[in-house]
DNA sequence: TTTAAGGTTGTAATGAATACAAAAATAAAA
DNA sequence: TTTTATTTTTGTATTCATTACAACCTTAAA
């Protein structure tokens, strides 16, 4: 077992979440991707790794890191939910074309921005989004 | 007819929106509306006033209305697709208890500055939504 | 009054996410 | 070790928001 896996082993437990296999896998996954996946996406690839996984899992899995505050939820396109390891308090860009989601550099961030509350409601959680068209579509438009 | 169903009229023909009975029904519940409602909680509340409307029709119009930027679409909970009209270009804090929608005044607003690009990407909206505890649920509590 | 175009309706289909119970794996107890 | 309890995983069924689609209705031009 590399030492990868062993720190991701006590980051899930130092955060109540039980390091089995397969919890230990989806993280790594998550850890490694850009993509901000879709619970589809992440199953159907780490189906090729463990073939008898279960959607179910998966699902069980990512709200099991959400509730225990590990992954992050982006309801920024219309139909599927998308997953993020929740990192500097970055924002998101969506293209509207490609529908690729990209990090927006901490440093550009309007989330990172400490506000306990506004207009008497206790703020927990802040999520900007922006949305448009990504650099690469407007290139490829030329 | 009074002057204000003649407005609205007149606001959708000018935003490319063929003014029928429905449609002008549902923009004026809308307008009337500081729920941010669904389409399944539009369609109960019109079928009261008519009560053969389908909730196709809803969704049709809902459609209609957000490609001609008359209305915007919030996804700002997990399940259901919220509608408003966009207006200042406000921000919204969803109570993660009560699960009402509160409008965030513009000048606390965060999405009413003005960016063209960020990072090469060309922004056409920006949406931001606070969580948390709503001041409603934080008094109760005590 | 025909014809065409657009609007509405009801039902069927889609698809993401959850519910649930059985099977499997792991941990604790005897 | 064997037995028992707890947790995890799996597969299937279900829910529910949204869309697809075709028949029907309404309005306006021809
Ligand atoms: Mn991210
Ligand atoms: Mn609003
Ligand atoms: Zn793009
Ligand atoms: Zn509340």
């Amino acid at each position: 077992m590399n030492t990868k896996i062993k720190n991701i082993k006590m980051y899930l437990e130092s955060n109540n979440v039980n390091p089995t296999y397969h919890r230990i896998v989806i993280f790594q996954y998550m850890e490694n991707s850009t993509r901000h996946p879709t619970a589809e996406q992440i199953y159907t690839d780490i189906k090729k790794e463990i073939p008898t996984i279960s959607k179910t899992t998966v699902y069980n899995t990512l709200n099991s890191f959400v509730k225990n505050g590990i992954a992050e939820k982006l309801n920024i396109a219309d139909s599927e939910v998308h997953y993020d390891i929740p990192d500097n308090g970055h924002d998101h860009f969506l293209c509207i074309n490609c529908g690729k989601i990209y990090d927006i550099k901490p440093e550009y961030s309007k989330s990172n921005i400490e506000i306990k509350s506004i207009q008497g409601h206790k703020i927990t959680q802040l999520h900007c989004y922006y949305k448009g068209i990504c650099k690469s579509c407007r290139n490829d438009k030329k």
